[in-house]
DNA sequence: TTTACATATCTAGAATTATAGATATGTTTT
DNA sequence: AAAACATATCTATAATTCTAGATATGTAAA
């Protein structure tokens, strides 16, 4: 639980949006056609057609967010599918909550 | 209230040490000569012993604290005391618990 | 009213982050 | 096995942040 790591991944409107989807993926992106849930999150071409920005950007986003353990990726044949990881998202509101 | 504007404050670990240190003038900084206690917060001179930066790099980083509402200056002859914005902070942690 | 002092602002170079095109990897389909 | 597809990684440039020295501003002391 690295506050400075989290806080530069939240420093960036677009990857704390991308967040925010998560939280409802079924409000926020199209059905899947291979899984009919969002169980294991949102594929990656699906969270880059809403932010309009280049594959490799968003898959770069991604990856930070994963670092600092935001989201967790699980792989689905060709796809990788992120979803939110509750638990160190809300472990770093109750670290600020107590340490700041 | 602007997480993003926050969150970049919160990504540099200097500037979480001087909120944290903020919490507790009398712990960690050595007492004010001209005023006896911490009500108004801590001069600049302090922080910048504390952190081993230059004055002009503490000044820039309480001026984006300040304008993220931090922290709160007053200004006592020469000196400008800095104090924790406690409304804003949790504020933002709030924030961060419904939003995030 | 100079001088000294505390802090703020300006300026500039170094370091980091943002972003995307090109390419690589792994998977599925044909 | 080749082609198509989704995602990841590499490479490079633009933009932003970091940081400090120099300078300016405001206040107090001599």
């Amino acid at each position: 639980m690295n506050i400075v790591e989290i806080s530069k991944v939240l420093s960036n409107k677009t990857r704390v949006n991308i967040l925010k989807w998560l939280k409802n993926p079924a409000e926020n992106f199209p059905p899947h056609q291979d899984i009919d849930h969002f169980d294991d999150g949102v594929c990656v071409g699906y969270i880059q057609d809403k932010t309009g920005l280049s594959q490799s950007t968003i898959s770069t986003y991604l990856n930070s967010m994963q670092n600092a353990k935001l989201v967790i990726p699980t792989r689905h044949g060709k796809w990788t599918y992120y979803r939110r990881n509750e638990e160190v998202i809300q472990g770093y509101v109750k670290v600020l909550e107590n340490e700041l």
